[in-house]
RNA sequence: GUGGGUGUAGCUCAGUUGGUUAGAGCGCCAGGUUGUGGCCCUGGAGGUCAUGGGUUCGACUCCCAUCAUUCACCCCA
């Protein structure tokens, strides 16, 4: 166990974290573009926080927290996503007195603690955003076009849009009232996790997975037809956006998403090619949170996106991440003296902001060519006692094996304009 | 929480009906004469065969348990 990393974590190798940098790069660049500032929030909170943001009926508070108490007694939770932890920051920093409305977003880990699988891990990574301040639909429709434009400059393709509204509590509550007129009959025969969630939260009834279930709730009224004016114009608004950005999109009215927190419009991206862990990004507006939180109301929108799942897709897709570059120039030496001055050649042209390497246990020559070729250096200097004593040195190019002679004096100068 | 698969070198894997010093490829290190990489050749380092029991004259091989890992269900990113 000593050296063995947790169930459910992992090392990102040298080997794989230019595909991470990629990653980043590409997503801060997009928020620029969009006009979202990143926010870095901490990695635990106030277990309340996540009990009420995140919502005591969810799978998330029941059973996956990571929750433990500190020398102070006070019950501390590592996040297990992140738009409890902006909401709160945003109430705690008085963002409702910026410029509206606010855009944010992260890059963070979150923990949950699950059985691992595929595309799940208890400590993985999100990019998300959030906005907070304007109900305008307008909103959704930027949320849901970065997230598509980031697909697109990834290189990703089949990767499906579902969206779905769930409405308002006002329109909610009538139909939780249809809804359980309509269950009521076959309350008896359904499975045991949605007789509990008759009373607490009967909408995700319609989310369960069990053959059983699905069958008897199959002609259940679905709330996107049982929209207040408000909440169906927003939907309205919403597709017609979508289609203004020539963004396409399936309605899916058995979206529910697993928090509590949402209303109006739900959405995730799923990729086509399956995997059983296939939905990449979800998100959706949740108008009611920051107030839940102890803010004033204030509407809010967010989503987040899984880096593993991601990187998956692109995967399975077979794109290319590009490599970063090697080392320009490795400084092979032989001796003492030209060991000292290979040593300082290498920290100037460092200096010179060159990528350049040079021995570090004194191996043979034969051995530093062979180093040089592994590390993939552009070209090879070989400096020895000859070179030391004639004033020269010789300049390998490795790619195409040839050599000449210049002069030591010179040779910084002629390595930087390599 | 529930169910299935798998645990032999850093990595990918062989290992005969249980038989004595446990193998290969890749990787790593060193050499193939006197100062030059890629190809090739040679050598070397590296394993409590996941762990603990049991069966047996004898277990990497069979049985049990534990642990780890992986896939799936639930749910989610």
């Amino acid at each position: 166990m000593l050296a063995k990393a947790p169930k459910g974590t992992r090392d990102i190798l040298p080997d794989e974290v230019y595909k991470w940098q990629y990653i980043e790069n590409v997503i801060s660049r997009l928020c620029e573009n969009f006009g979202y500032k990143e926010i870095r929030i901490p990695v635990f909170e106030y277990t309340e926080l996540f009990q009420r943001g995140v919502g005591e009926t969810t799978d998330i508070v029941q059973k996956e927290m990571y929750t433990f108490l500190d020398k102070g007694g006070r019950s501390l939770t590592l996040r297990p996503e992140g738009t409890a932890g902006v909401v709160r920051s945003y109430i705690e920093n008085g963002m409702a007195s910026l410029v509206q409305p606010v855009k944010l977003y992260y890059n963070i880990t979150a923990y949950r603690y699950e059985n691992v699988q595929k595309g799940r891990y208890r400590e993985f990574h999100q990019f998300g955003a959030e906005v907070f301040g304007s109900p305008s639909y307008l909103v959704d429709v930027e949320v849901i076009s970065m997230v598509d434009l980031l697909f697109k400059r990834l290189g990703l393709n089949n990767i499906e849009l579902n969206i779905n509204s769930i409405g308002c509590p006002k329109c909610r509550k009538e139909y939780n009232l249809k809804l359980k007129e309509f269950l009521r009959p076959i309350l008896n025969d359904l499975c045991q996790t949605c007789k509990d969630r008759y009373e607490r939260n009967p909408l995700r009834i319609l989310d369960c997975k069990e053959e059983n279930c699905k069958k008897l709730i199959k002609n259940a009224p679905a709330l996107l037809d049982n929209l207040c004016d408000e909440c169906k114009e927003h939907f309205e608004g919403l597709r017609s956006g979508l289609d203004n950005l020539d963004i396409k999109y399936n309605i899916d009215k058995n979206i529910v998403r697993g928090l509590d927190y949402y209303t109006k419009t739900v959405f995730e991206f799923v990729s086509v090619n399956v995997g059983t862990q296939g939905t990449i990004c979800g998100g959706g507006r949740y108008d009611g949170l920051v107030e839940l939180c102890g803010g004033k109301p204030t509407p809010g929108i967010g989503f987040a996106l899984g880096i593993e799942r991601l990187l998956m897709e692109m995967e399975s897709q077979g794109i290319n991440i590009p490599e970063p570059e090697g080392v320009d120039i490795y400084v092979a030496s032989l001796g003492e003296k030209a060991t000292a001055f290979a040593s300082k050649l290498v920290f100037q042209l460092r200096s010179e902001g060159i990528n350049a390497e040079g021995d570090l246990i004194g191996r043979s020559l034969k051995a530093q060519m062979k180093y040089a070729d592994k590390i993939n250096a552009t070209y090879v200097v070989v400096i020895g006692d000859n070179e030391i004593e004639t004033n020269k040195a010789v300049l390998k190019n490795m790619k195409t094996g040839e050599q000449k002679d210049v002069s030591l004096d010179s040779i910084l100068t002629r390595l930087k304009n390599k």
